[in-house]
DNA sequence: CTGCAATTACTAACAGTGTTAGCAAATGTA
DNA sequence: TACATTTGCTAACACTGTTAGTAATTGCAG
């Protein structure tokens, strides 16, 4: 009896178009003007459709949250592929994670800036440990070749990430107040202090 | 007549009162859930005596934002001040933002967080115009005192920022991930490499 | 093919939000 | 005392997220 599948197949067949819905909603304004009401319109069903396929609108946003960390994850596994030298891979990462950033704004400001995800939630997030193993791995191996070998690649983690998410973010909301290229810059030197101090 | 003087001065306490209830608020409850009712109902006045003060609700997070670039500007300021060494001032400064940022957590997110401030306002906050001096002078003295010359201060003073606060908010957000004082050890590793490399 | 059960989608409402038009009262000035 | 200005209010508008209750559609058993 494939009548309960075709119902299914119809179900999900919104839950998507509601996802798609709110994916150009926000494409086109912004996550302050995503409603419920907004996306029920796009759709042409009623609102309390939207509550059969999500408990609420934040569990809306965490879908968003997910798939942002997916792509994410996914970007930097592409650009780590591109050379097999730890550094050349921790350096192309971090350019993956700029563009992405930038590429996709939306998705970045969602996932590191509003939500401020819950805290237990961080674990429950595929694509964001997929994230950590691809950077730590690298990590691991540039400290293994080097001089001094008592670092934390756990914690250098953390550093790296957070250069990151710093110089980004700082370049998103002050965009004015660094003129031309300059952004470029400040990438690459921050970049190249943190290896440069990780093959010490 | 002091008159009108004394009704400026009736005025102004409205006003101070304003954002006084809006910080208890903010600080019990979080920024998510301060309503210009429920600023109203604080003050023991109707709503739309708000709005005789603010021109809308953004600016009143307008006006705390400023204040916080202010109080983020003394807190640097202040730790300036204990050492004349321009690498001691950049560590103590480092380490004023973070306490800075943890102690005034509701502030430091809507200071960076939600808002977003607009990229044209950026330059009319006084705070954020001396937070910026206060930083670039020390780097400036590091790098006149160092055998390479040819650095950048300003790019230098915004890759130090950018790694401020890309410490602070990934720590923010994802608490749980790191534990104990893992938070501070890795505040030390990114300075400490940062300054190192503006010492080459 | 009809009657019953379950699903589906709806209208309408509740409680809350920012914001403002219009009116009444209090206040200072002539 | 009469007028003008300021001050503060009520009430409304247009939204928001969320849900209770209801009507219609649908699938299945007798």
């Amino acid at each position: 009896m494939g009548i309960t599948e075709r119902r299914q197949r119809q179900k999900d067949e919104v839950r998507t178009s509601i996802i798609n819905a709110a994916r150009t909603l926000v494409l086109e304004e912004g996550w302050q003007s995503l409603s419920i009401r907004r996306i029920a319109e796009a759709i042409e069903y009623s609102v309390p459709v939207i509550y059969d396929h999500f408990e609420n609108k934040d569990a809306i946003l965490t879908e968003f949250t997910m798939t942002g960390y997916d792509m994410l994850a996914k970007s930097l596994k592409q650009a780590k592929s591109q050379s097999d030298q730890p550094c050349q891979q921790l350096d192309a990462m971090a350019n993956a994670y700029w563009n992405f950033a930038f590429e996709n704004k939306e998705y970045y400001q969602l996932m590191f800036g509003l939500g401020m995800p819950n805290c237990e939630s961080a674990r429950s997030i595929p694509g964001l440990a997929e994230f950590g193993e691809l950077l730590i791995t690298s990590i691991k191996e540039v400290i293994a070749s080097s001089p001094n070998q008592d670092k934390d690649p756990f914690l250098k983690y953390h550093t790296f990430w957070s250069v990151l998410h710093g110089l980004v973010s700082i370049n998103m909301m002050h965009k004015t107040t660094t003129h031309g290229n300059m952004n470029e810059l400040i990438l690459k030197d921050a970049i190249s202090s943190f290896i440069k101090a990780l093959k010490e």
